[in-house]
DNA sequence: TGCGACGTCTAATACGTATAAATTCCTGGC
DNA sequence: GCCAGGAATTTATACGTATTAGACGTCGCA
C-alpha cells in the first residue's frame, strides 16, 4: 500500500545504508547535541534527508536502555484524576504540567492508575515503568509509601506536586505553604476578637493536614491563645459535620470559628451547604451563629456558589513549577533534591466575622 | 545506603550469579509465562528468592525493546484540549481513552498542542512525532488535512474519534451516527405536525456537519416533506441566533421549528438563554412560539440548565471503542483500516412541541 | 619527505531482556 | 553398555540506540 510496503518501522541503520554512512552517524546527526557539529555539512544533509523520506522515529524503548534522553515526562497521579466528582480539584494540576511540559519543549506521559487494580502501580509488571520517561511528576494525596521510597532509592529524578516526606531520604517536591495560610487565617479570627477555635482535621495523617496542624498551633501561639487540644477533633466524613455536631460544639466548647479542611470531591461543601438550608431552628447560620473558614478551596467553584472564606491553593502555578523544577533537575549530572514553597492566597469570602461580644475572653475561664 | 551501597539497580544478571544460574534462566522463571513450568522446582524457588532478596525490578526499556512495543498509545489532539471553556466538551473523551487505555495495559502519550505555534504539529522537528507510541488516537474538529493524509500515506497505525475523510485512502474511525439522530429528529418533529423546519448548519464543511444535513434530508425525505434549501442556513457565530433572526424565519418562512448545531464552547446554550430571557415582546418562548432542538449535546450540564431537546453523542464509549479498535489493529500484522458508528441517544427534553395548527399543511402552498 | 595534528567518519561495544538453538545430563530400553 | 529421547539449562543472538576509541585520509609545517 505504502510506498515501501514494509511493516517494520525504520531504524538508524535503515537511514544509514540509504545515505551510505554508518549507523553511529546517524546516531550523532539526530541525536548528538554536541558532538553533532563535528560531521560535515554534506552528510548532515544526507542524513536527515534520507531520514525523512523514511519517516523515522526513534525508538523510545532503546534510547532509554541506553541511557539518552527521550523529552519525555511522565505524570503519575496515586488516585484516579478523571473521575467526575474530582475533575475539578485536579483540573488545575493537568493544566499547569500539560502548558509548562509543552512550553519546555516535552510531550506528557500520562500513567494511568485509573484502575483500582493494584496492577498498574509503578512497579508492576516487575518494573518501574515510570522509567520510559526522562523525569516524572507526581501527584496525589493517598501516596503509597513503600513505592516512594523505592523511587528515592533508585535515583530517578522525579517531582511531586504538594509536600511529602519519607525516612528513606530527601525527596524533591513543589508544596503549597499550608502552615502560613492557615496561620494567618488563625490571626485573622483572633483578630476578630475569636478565642475558641475548633479546628476539623483529616483523620488521615498526610503532610497537608500535618502542615495546616502546625499553622494553627503556630497561629494561636503568635496570638497568645493556649491550644486545647479538645478543641482539635478529626474529621471521617464531611457527612459528619452536622447541624447538631456544630450546636453542640458551640454549646459545650464555647466555640465561636470553626476551621476545616475541604476534601476533593463536593462533600464538604455539600455539607456546608445543607446546614444552611435547612429551617430555622435546624440550621446554623455563617457568621452569625458561628464563623467558619476553609483550608483550601473547594474543588468547583461555580459562580452561584456561596464565597466561603478561605484560602487558594496556587495549583495551576504549583504545576507549572514542578515541571520546571523537574527539568531543572534533568538538566543536572547530581540529582539533588530540592524543595519549593509556594504561598496560598487569602479569599475574604463572607463566613467569617466578628466573634459575639458574651464569647470573648471567654478563655480566660478556668 | 542500601543493603549493597551500590547505585545502580539489580539486574537479572545479578540474580543469575547470586542463584548459580543463568540470565536466560532468571527471565524464563521471572518473565516465561509458558515456558516457565519447563524449569525445575527447586532452581525457580532460588531464582525467585534470590530475586527478592536483591529487589529486582524489571527494566521496562529493554523488554519492550525486545518486544518491539512499547505499550504506549499516542493522544493527538487538533485543538487545545484543556483551555476551561472547552474542558467539558472534551473531557469525556480523555476520560473514556484513559480508561481504555489503562484497561488494555497501555499508558496514555498525550501529545500536546497547547501552544498554538506551529512546531507543536505532528510533523514538527522533520519527523512523526506520534510514532514514538505504538499506535495513536487522534481528536479534534479543526482537522490540518495535510497532516492527515501524511499519516494514512505512511501506514501509522491510528484511529480518529469522529468520522473523517481524505481523499488519499481509507481511515479508522468510531463516529458518532449524526445521520441516523438528526434524520430521527426530523421525524418526530414531522409527527409533530412541523412542516417548515429550519437547519441552522456551521459554515465549515466537516463531516459531522455533513452528516447532520445529510440525516436532515433524509428524515424530511422519510416524512415526504420536499426539501427547501432556503431553509438550510449557515450559521457563522450562534450569537447571530438572535429573537430578531428567529422572528424573522417565522414571518418570512413559516418556519415551526429549528434544528441547531451546538458549538464545542458554550455559545450556543448562552444565545439561547438569552433568547428566553428577554423582555416579553424581545423574546423567543420555545416550544410555544417555536420549536427547537439541538443536534448534539452543548458542553457544560449543570442541571440548572434548562433541559433542550436533543441527541446526545456517547463520547466516553466512543473514546472507549476507539481505544479497542486502535489495540485491534496493533495486534494484526496487515494495518487494514476499519469504520465504527455508535448510536446517539434521544433526550426529549422541553423545548420541543407540537407544531401550531394554523401553520400544519402549510407546505402544500406554492 | 616525514610527522604530528586535525577533521571526519566508522567499528566496536554496552545497555537488559527474551527466545531460538544448542548443549548437557539423565533415564530407560534393548 | 550403548544409544534414543526427553528434561533442564545454557549459549548465543537480536532488539535500536549512544558513545568511545580509533581508523583513515589530508593538511600544515619543518
Amino acid at each position: 500500500m505504502s510506498s515501501t510496503g514494509r511493516r517494520r518501522r525504520p531504524t538508524q541503520v535503515d537511514i544509514a545504508r540509504r545515505a551510505g554512512v554508518s549507523q553511529a552517524t546517524v546516531s550523532l546527526v539526530i541525536s548528538g547535541g554536541a558532538a553533532a557539529d563535528q560531521i560535515d555539512e554534506p552528510t548532515h544533509q544526507a542524513v536527515l534527508a534520507a531520514a525523512a523520506e523514511l519517516g523515522y522515529a526513534a525508538n523510545v524503548a532503546a534510547r532509554s536502555l541506553k541511557g539518552g534522553r527521550n523529552h519525555l515526562l511522565g505524570l503519575y497521579t496515586f488516585e484516579p484524576v478523571f473521575p467526575t466528582d474530582q475533575r475539578d480539584f485536579y483540573y488545575p494540576f493537568l493544566l499547569g504540567v500539560e502548558e509548562e511540559a509543552a512550553a519546555q519543549g516535552y510531550d506528557l506521559l500520562l500513567f494511568s492508575s485509573v484502575t483500582s487494580s493494584a496492577d498498574r502501580s509503578i512497579y508492576a509488571g516487575g518494573g518501574n515503568r515510570l522509567k520510559i520517561a526522562d523525569g516524572c511528576v507526581l501527584l496525589g494525596r493517598n501516596v503509597c509509601r513503600d513505592e516512594l521510597a523505592a523511587l528515592v532509592q533508585e535515583d530517578f529524578p522525579f517531582v511531586f506536586i504538594g509536600r511529602r516526606e519519607v525516612d528513606e531520604g530527601e525527596l524533591s517536591y513543589v508544596g503549597a505553604d499550608y502552615v502560613t495560610a492557615t496561620s494567618a487565617m488563625v490571626a485573622e479570627l483572633a483578630r476578630l476578637g475569636h478565642r475558641r477555635i475548633l479546628y476539623l482535621r483529616a483523620i488521615e495523617d498526610t503532610e497537608p493536614t500535618r502542615d495546616r496542624e502546625r499553622g494553627y498551633r503556630d497561629g494561636l501561639a503568635a496570638a497568645g491563645i493556649e491550644v486545647d487540644e479538645a478543641l482539635i477533633h478529626g474529621l471521617a466524613d464531611p457527612a459528619d459535620l452536622s447541624v447538631e455536631h456544630v450546636q453542640h460544639w458551640i454549646a459545650a466548647y464555647g466555640v465561636t470559628a470553626v476551621l476545616v479542611e475541604p476534601t476533593e470531591d463536593n462533600r464538604l461543601v455539600d455539607a456546608l451547604t445543607a446546614m444552611t438550608d435547612g429551617g430555622s431552628a435546624t440550621r446554623v447560620r455563617f457568621p452569625e451563629d458561628c464563623s467558619i473558614a476553609l483550608l483550601g478551596d473547594p474543588p468547583s467553584w461555580t459562580p452561584e456558589q456561596r464565597d466561603w472564606t478561605r484560602f487558594s491553593l496556587p495549583r495551576a502555578e504549583m504545576a507549572r513549577e514542578a515541571v520546571r523544577m523537574l527539568v531543572d533537575l534533568l538538566g543536572q549530572a547530581q540529582h539533588a533534591s530540592r524543595q519549593l514553597t509556594i504561598p496560598c492566597t487569602s479569599v475574604p469570602g463572607d463566613s467569617v466575622g466578628p466573634a459575639p461580644a458574651s464569647a470573648t475572653g471567654r478563655e480566660e475561664a478556668p
